[in-house]
DNA sequence: TTGAATGCAAAAAATTTGCATATTG
DNA sequence: CAATATGCAAATTTTTTGCATTCAA
């Protein structure tokens, strides 16, 4: 993988020191709202970010297809690297409960995907709504 | 499955006309944004509906189990009957473009889910992110 | 009749946009 | 130097809330 200057510069796109804070942030944090970038980039910087720049960036970080991000709080997107796929979320709509679910579990399903339409599926962390186990019960 | 007068008031809520209507709406669309189910119960009705009103009714249909929503378009949840189960929708990240696969195709992920956590996966039509098969190859 | 729901308008939250200025390549 | 990006403020868009009135049970 190729670093961040060099995937902007290819696409026309310029590295700017802010384009780099987001993304080290989005690193860094795992999952973040851009509410929350514009927070830890700030903090650790000497002056503060303006939010529409963490928005900018994010875009411009999304068609890189460096970040994705995904709707865990259904009001919220929250962002989260490409690369970062370690585990699947799954959001119980009746408590709101978000438990995760290795990768592995949803194997066949992106196989399937890539099968049947041709669609590279990125799961990872893709947030998956139902019923967790108590509130299943419960119904 | 009882009606939906029944399942309100066991959850001591009240069936009213617009509870009725956006419930219908939903159904009729198969999909829909709040904005699409206040036009369209609007055009039916005699008097228009409120936009909170379809928000709230949402919320206590969500509550009763009866409606779900997804995020196809990455800033309008889009609502459809949780028993609605046709297909799963892929969203293409680069073009936009929305694919739909049959529930067939998530089955066992499903089963998966059921199996280690528990949980009661909603697959259908949750909004899977990814690249479909023309954007994949140009990159 | 009484608690819940509606409608309206105002407030809050989240995102986008215009434009002058600064910065990258 | 030219084109792109930032920052700020204003404008949009989306969702929530307060409250008086209406309505379901």
């Amino acid at each position: 993988m190729s670093d961040l200057g060099t995937r902007l510069r290819a696409a026309g796109r310029r590295l700017t020191p802010q384009r780099q804070q987001v993304l080290d942030a989005v690193e860094r944090l795992g999952h973040a709202t851009p509410e929350q970038i514009v927070d830890a980039v700030s903090a650790q910087a000497d002056a503060p970010m303006a939010l529409s720049t963490v928005y900018r960036s994010l875009e411009a970080l999304q068609e890189l297809g460096l970040v994705t991000h995904t709707h865990v709080d259904h009001r919220v997107p929250s962002y989260h690297l490409t690369t970062h796929a370690t585990h699947i979320h799954v959001v119980c709509r009746e408590c709101g409960s978000v438990d995760e679910a290795p990768v592995e579990v949803a194997q066949e399903f992106v196989a399937r995907l890539d099968g049947s339409l041709g669609f590279q599926a990125d799961v990872t962390h893709a947030a998956i709504h139902g019923l967790c186990r108590t509130c299943r019960k419960q119904s």
